[in-house]
DNA sequence: AAGGCCTTCAACCGCATAATC
DNA sequence: TGATTATGCGGTTGAAGGCCT
């Protein structure tokens, strides 16, 4: 057998909460806390369903709820997380203290959507509309386009998983495989089929740069794997095998004048200090 | 003043996953 | 281990208020 019902949803109320209801509501949770909302109905007094006692907390009544119009920069922030995490609003929302899901989607339906659209920006992909109908295949964003576009362009960038089979043996034989990179929209449309693993990564050109810099110094091939770029593994944790990461994690150790890779860490690729986002925590279903 | 349309947002619904028995 | 419920999430709805004609 499992659990028994949460509520006798025959005798409880729908619609809108009176205020009798609110004050039972928060006067309980004060004194004994969040969480078992299957049996708080009851416990309070109130003739409402656990989940929308749970409902209205989170959303309304939660003292450390921050009121009122949101704030450009909250703005700015919700468009950058939308474009990376997609209608993930409660991700979205543990980035913006105060604010809750329910009120991030309201505000995005009702406000920054709109804004989008006047913008000539699709909310959906974060590109210009025009772009949207018929996509480039260049990846470099014309001069006309405004910093999110850019900004879009950089973050959608994709790495696609290696075609060549097992990295670590394909490494031991000296074997470089080829790695592709392209656009999102570019991806989505013609290879719908495909299983792409999505990474946040800098811009290609910047990756090419380092790449070019890294040839020129050490005179051969190498490439790593973003989460070693970004030093998100410290290394030695690195779960991509790469011999390269090792190699090159080891040199910058010992000897931190000759490591090019450090002009990537921390670099802020959203505009906003590490501090404010932490993307390792940050869950990329 | 009244009716219609639009906007906003709290609340509900259905689904996926976790938890429990 | 499978059945069942709790919880959390995203999508949708509908009441309320504002604006326009």
């Amino acid at each position: 057998m499992g659990r028994s019902p949460c509520c006798e949803k025959d005798h409880t109320n729908k619609g809108a909460w009176t205020k009798e209801e609110d004050d039972k509501l928060v006067s309980y949770i004060k004194s004994h806390g969040e969480g078992c909302w299957r049996s708080l109905p009851r416990s309070a007094g109130l003739l409402r369903c656990g989940k929308s006692c749970r409902l209205r907390w989170i959303n309304y009544l939660r003292p450390d709820l921050k009121r009122g119009n949101f704030t450009l920069e909250e703005d700015d922030l919700i468009i950058k997380l939308h474009s990376l995490l997609g209608n993930k609003w409660s991700l979205i929302a543990t980035r913006l203290p105060g604010r809750t899901d329910n009120e991030i989607k309201n505000y995005w339906n009702t406000h920054v959507k709109r804004k989008l659209l006047r913008g000539g920006i699709d909310p959906i992909t974060h590109r210009p509309i025009n772009e949207t109908k018929a996509p480039r295949v260049s990846s470099e964003p014309r001069d006309t386009e405004d910093s999110l576009v850019k900004f879009l362009s950089f973050s959608r960038q994709l790495e696609i998983k290696e075609s060549c089979g097992d990295n670590k043996r394909n490494n031991q034989e000296g074997l470089i495989c080829k790695k592709e990179r392209v656009e999102y929209s570019v991806v989505e449309e013609r290879c719908l089929d495909l299983n792409l693993e999505l990474r946040i990564s800098p811009p290609w050109q910047d990756q090419q740069q380092h790449h070019d810099e890294t040839k020129l110094r050490f005179g051969r091939e190498k490439f790593r794997c973003t989460a070693c770029r970004f030093r998100l593994g410290n290394g030695k944790e690195c779960s991509c095998h790469n011999v390269n990461c090792q190699v090159e994690d080891s040199t910058s150790s010992s000897n931190s004048s000759s490591d090019i890779s450090c002009s990537v860490v921390g670099y802020d690729f959203l505009g906003l200090n590490t501090s404010v986002l932490d993307f390792c925590s940050l869950e990329m279903n």
